[in-house]
DNA sequence: CTGTTAGCGCTTTCAG
DNA sequence: CTGAAAGCGCTAACAG
């Protein structure tokens, strides 16, 4: 007696043809083909498939697959049959055999220059917040400022078939062809902070321009005059706002800017520390310091700390990015607020507008409000 | 003159009985069946596949996989064409189709309560830099400290079919069925951190219970005799252990524990700023906090600084994992470090391990060294 | 060295 | 309401 090598039954076999000289069968229960010897494959330990519910219901895999689906028509005896037994046996389904038929993922890709700091972690938190109500998983990649490591995250994610990607991209990155190349597989693709102005997409920003301007006016309002700025490196489209900002300031105060006084640099801890001790060992040193964000304004404050420079008296510091350590040391770090979570989140939303728009799509840059935080590191108390 | 619908081919059309009345064609060619009306689909914005590969140079799809992987016998001239016509259109291997054949996606799930600290973020960047070395990528979930959304996160990443998963426990998980589950379905899963130990896995620990011993000991031989612990939830063995050496350390000095004095609660900064409040203005307060962790800690001293406390004068703080802000806060924390980046590799590495031995896998804990970093918080510095 | 065939787990017509 | 068959893009066993 003949019976199905993966399901043991024994009915529902017909005869299906010589194959290579060998006699094969298919089975109606399970809908394979075999021969003999194809031996039963040992799956003690493997995910449960629809093939394996509808050989137990005694169905065909289509039935399983509407009942889950819970659309068209199926009696409801047969849909309580099977949603009962998938949770039984703790049925997921395949999103590798899924994504395939329906060239659709549910996934999003997310790369970011690093992790090490406040910024990148919460505006992930943001994203992850909006697209998981949506049905949405998150991929994340950490590029490591490399621009290597952004294109190999790039071919990882596009072969992984997400669909879209939301990306700032790291320092080195000008060579721009592993996004361009996204277009034509019609792959959305949105920026945030660190964004790429060559390229038509959606991008999220603030108002780095702006906000770098105020932050300036406010050192300048409050008496210094020789003000340094610390800013991130010229590739950055962020670094130059930023810097224009600062020096837009200076030329609404009618200071002449001293070339000496900017230092552009790679945004690692360590450079930092380097540079503002060059700047406070100058033999005119600055009575105050913009720094392109955060991180970089706290080793200036360890620093000109170590070395017994009083803030705010003899040097103030003010930030970019508001964080929670600029409200913990002290003098509390004078910065300027972003709305960190929410660039995350309308950078998911601008996904999932380009989803439901396809094509129609017109890429738009949504930039969000910044905010001066004003703290002790630049301003004197009244004596 | 019959041509194949999708590639246009004349030559290699051959026909393939009748199905449902309609006479089917078979295309040697790209090895597609069809009939009319087939239409060509529109697939302007589609990936390239090894088929359209195959097709434009008039070889089979299996050749060019073939080609690609760069395995088993090819002629070096038709690699040679595979590869730069794969070169030329930016061809990326559909990751999906390749882990339904091989039930492989070299990709690990990690399952992290939280984002918003020091800590997972660098677990995650050590574990990240094993497995990327090692061909595998890393889809990484918050669970917020929600356990609805831990078993949702592991549903997820199991139905993405990840190779093996990484998880740090929620506080709320008591039910660990969905862990449970992953063995019948020979998932490798290794904890870090708040490990489950009810499960026989691979497991990746600092010595908790030792260095917290170590810390509330610290603050005896300083001279502190009322210290106070704020422990993490009592659901996590790493706070239960953290709890058991305090509690040992002050039975070593034949300190009776008062049950005032410990305080349990689930880890936000809300509350630990309640709970530091509570703490000091008690009747007699203690005199010494020895805090779960760092952003305790931290919490700890913006309350006492809040209230004119003097560190470590009235109140020394101790915390645990040398969180950087805890170098930056004034005074210095004392803290217990752990080699948190280390952690993450170790984790990677247990699992790289179980991969390779399958089945005789024997589950190991890895307890690694934890160090007492003295600062000021807990130093009252010679007169 | 290359082509043919089957199948991974699922959805989706098309036929009853 | 249900089943049969085809196909998503890929690998692999087999036959030349």
């Amino acid at each position: 007696m003949i019976h199905c090598p993966k399901c043991h039954q024994v009915d529902s076999i017909n005869k299906a043809g010589m194959v290579r000289g060998k006699q094969r069968y298919y089975c109606k229960s399970c809908q394979r083909h075999f021969s003999f010897a194809d031996t039963p494959k040992p799956r003690s330990k493997h995910q449960v498939t629809i093939v394996d519910m509808a050989r137990e219901l005694g169905i065909s895999k289509s039935t399983v697959s509407r009942a889950l689906r819970d659309q068209s028509d199926i009696h409801p005896s047969t849909r309580k049959a099977v949603v009962e037994l998938a949770q039984q046996l703790d049925y997921q389904p395949n999103l590798l055999a899924y994504g395939l038929v329906k060239s659709r993922t549910n996934t999003v890709g997310m790369i970011v220059p690093e992790f090490h700091h406040y910024f990148f972690p919460e505006v992930i938190i943001g994203t992850q917040e909006v697209l998981q109500a949506a049905g949405y998983n998150l991929m994340i990649c950490q590029s490591n400022e490399s621009y290597q490591t952004e294109v190999a995250n790039v071919k990882a994610l596009m072969a992984s078939r997400v669909d879209g990607l939301i990306v700032s991209m790291t320092s080195e990155t000008n060579n721009i062809d592993h996004f361009k190349a996204l277009e034509n597989k019609g792959t959305p693709l949105i920026f945030f902070n660190r964004i790429c102005p060559e390229l038509e997409t959606h991008r999220v920003v603030v108002d780095d321009y702006e906000g770098a301007y105020r932050a300036v006016t406010h050192l300048l309002e409050q008496g210094y005059r020789r003000i340094a700025h610390i800013a991130g490196p010229g590739s950055l489209l962020i670094s130059r706002l930023r810097q224009k900002g600062y020096t837009d300031a200076l030329a609404s105060y009618g200071i002449e800017l001293d070339p000496e006084l900017i230092i552009t640099y790679d945004l690692t801890d360590e450079k930092a520390r380097i540079y503002a001790t060059y700047l406070l060992d100058l033999p005119t040193p600055p009575d105050a310091i913009f720094a392109v964000n955060d991180p970089t304004a706290i080793q200036v404050m360890l620093v000109a700390k170590a070395k017994g420079v009083r803030i705010p008296e003899e040097l103030a510091v003010v930030g970019f990015s508001n964080d929670p350590i600029s409200a913990i040391i002290e003098p509390g770090l004078t910065t300027v607020s972003q709305p960190v979570g929410e660039i995350g989140r309308t950078a998911a939303r601008l996904f999932l507008e380009t989803i439901r728009l396809g094509e129609q799509t017109v890429p738009r840059t949504e930039t969000l409000k910044t905010e001066l935080i004003i703290r002790g590191s630049s301003v004197v108390r009244p004596a």
